[in-house]
DNA sequence: CCTGAGCGG
């Protein structure tokens, strides 16, 4: 349901519910809506955070970078630092497979866009845990990303 | 552990 509405809704149950009150009641029916307002708009404000913070995460462009040549023994953890150094990673998945959990070698490291190509450039034909990166743009295979 | 081109869940 949408914030507004929500807002709207303890906006006039807080009005009507002053016909429930006394009539030596101290506050008048102006302020009572008033209160309404903020309730309303509280409850607006928890609803609407993460939706909020969903839009923003949407808004951050990204590129996925395509990582090959990846000695088997690397962990997603130590990719990520790796280029962690040239910009903000959002998420590394290596790849592995899922029937024998055999390593595949290469994975995807998913980057701010603005970060990407430094991160290209530094890292592609280097040299990591004694193999040869392979750095560059994913093609993308299910979603579309920001380029 | 085993493998060495590769673009995923």
């Amino acid at each position: 349901m949408h914030p507004a509405i929500i807002l709207f809704v303890v906006a006039i149950l807080g009005s009507v519910l002053l016909s429930f009150v006394p009539v030596e009641f101290p506050y008048s029916r102006p302020t009572f809506f008033g209160l309404g307002i903020l309730l309303g708009g509280a409850v607006a404000f928890f609803m609407g955070r993460p939706k909020a913070q969903a839009t923003r995460t949407e808004d951050i462009a990204t590129v996925t970078l395509y990582v090959g040549n990846l000695p088997y023994r690397a962990n997603e953890h130590s990719v990520q630092q790796t280029f962690e150094r040239f910009g903000k990673v959002l998420s590394v998945r290596l790849m592995k497979d899922r029937q024998t959990g055999r390593r595949r070698g290469f994975g995807f490291v998913e980057m701010l866009t603005e970060d990407a190509q430094a991160a290209i450039n530094g890292l592609n034909d280097q040299q990591f845990q004694d193999r040869t990166l392979k750095v560059r743009e994913a093609k993308e295979r299910r979603d579309q990303e920001e380029e």
